[in-house]
DNA sequence: GTGTACCGGTACTCGGCCGTATCGGTACAC
DNA sequence: GTGTACCGATACGGCCGAGTACCGGTACAC
């Protein structure tokens, strides 16, 4: 972590002396990040960025370097876990809210995860910032959620379904809407909750 | 049409009269969609994929209109059932079998959906033949295997995890690589039909 | 031998985007 | 009031790719 006389938390130590306030910066992150998942890495420009936020491509170029590092910060900005605050006491119902929680924003992320799939592999730093803003923090929480089950011995420890819960979740999500044409929402994926993932861990 | 000298399947018919023999086409059909898997539809370019196959630009632009049309067509021409002919008598047998099937094209399908992924939402034709190559066969097999399972009274109708074994099974294969890194191989598969797929449906 | 029609190669137009440079305006410090 | 440093706008260079046009070569029909 190297973490050395840093007191500013995400947002880049600069915007200090840059006139972009924070709320401004999140502006230009959202810009970014929504019109990746409309259009695809590739098809965003900074051109259309600075448009749609009215403010200069110079601006942008000061802030950040070239395109990758940009979208990069924008991810790194947006890190947030959404199965943050679930324990309800028992790990179906934890698990069922997950569902509840993923179905929300299932269409926002899967879209851009899906449009950043492929970027992701000539781009290091920007492969780095996708899985700490979507992918880490939601399988680091669903693995919680699973061991405090374990410790409460809800599911025997060792269990050979245990493993696989969080690509199952992240997988159905994602495939939804290949398969039918449809992003998952909540209730469909409480439905493979209570079908799937719980019969497979033993529980009712 | 004009079955008469039916020697010619899929390949569009104009190909009577242009010199491309079907195996300089497929030629084509494996470069495209090799350089798409390895970087990206919209990296892809026509000059590259001439350059590749040592032909002129002329030539494809004289077969296929556009370049997504011309990636469509090697998509409608790579068409092929890979769970074909899986029938053990066994639900459970054949779901391994799909499964160490799917392990093993996994690298080669899955990259070639990720980076077609957002390609697709914004050309129709592109995406029904990325639907038609190498979703809907593999689904329908999957389907049909279930149905004799269901048959044979394996699992009994109606089963609730029923619904979710397609999906389950091209989810986890799809998000393996942004979980661990690495695609899913036929071992990781084979696992996880045990663990998981087997167990929900109520077989073990 | 003659014609036809396709192939490969090259050169070209056109448009788009990255990243840079320049310039006037303006908020803020002191 | 003066200086400073950033903002927004615009223009520009450079590059690259889609798609077109044109040309010589050649296989094949008759």
């Amino acid at each position: 972590m190297t973490s050395q006389a840093s007191d500013e938390p995400e947002t880049v130590a600069a915007s200090r002396r840059s006139k972009i306030t924070p709320e401004r910066e999140r502006e230009f992150f959202d810009a970014v990040l929504e019109q990746i998942r409309e259009c695809g890495y590739d098809s965003v420009t900074m051109e259309g960025v600075a448009a749609s936020t009215r403010c200069s491509k110079s601006t942008l170029y000061r802030q950040w370097k070239t395109k990758p590092q940009f979208v990069a910060a924008a991810l790194r900005a947006s890190r947030r876990v959404r199965f943050a605050g679930i324990d309800t006491g028992s790990l179906a119902e934890d698990l069922r809210q997950a569902a509840r929680a993923a179905g929300d924003w299932s269409g926002k992320d899967t879209r851009l995860l899906q449009a950043l799939g492929h970027a992701v592999t000539s781009d290091q730093e920007l492969a780095q910032a996708l899985r700490e803003a979507l992918v880490h923090p939601e399988i680091a929480a669903l693995e919680e959620m699973l061991a405090r089950g374990v410790a409460r011995g809800e599911v025997p420890a060792g269990h050979p379904a245990l493993e696989y819960v969080p690509a199952m979740m992240f997988g159905v999500l994602r495939v939804r809407p290949v398969l039918n044409g449809q992003y998952a929402d909540a209730d469909y994926l409480v439905r493979f909750v209570e079908a799937v993932v719980l019969p497979a861990l033993g529980r009712r």
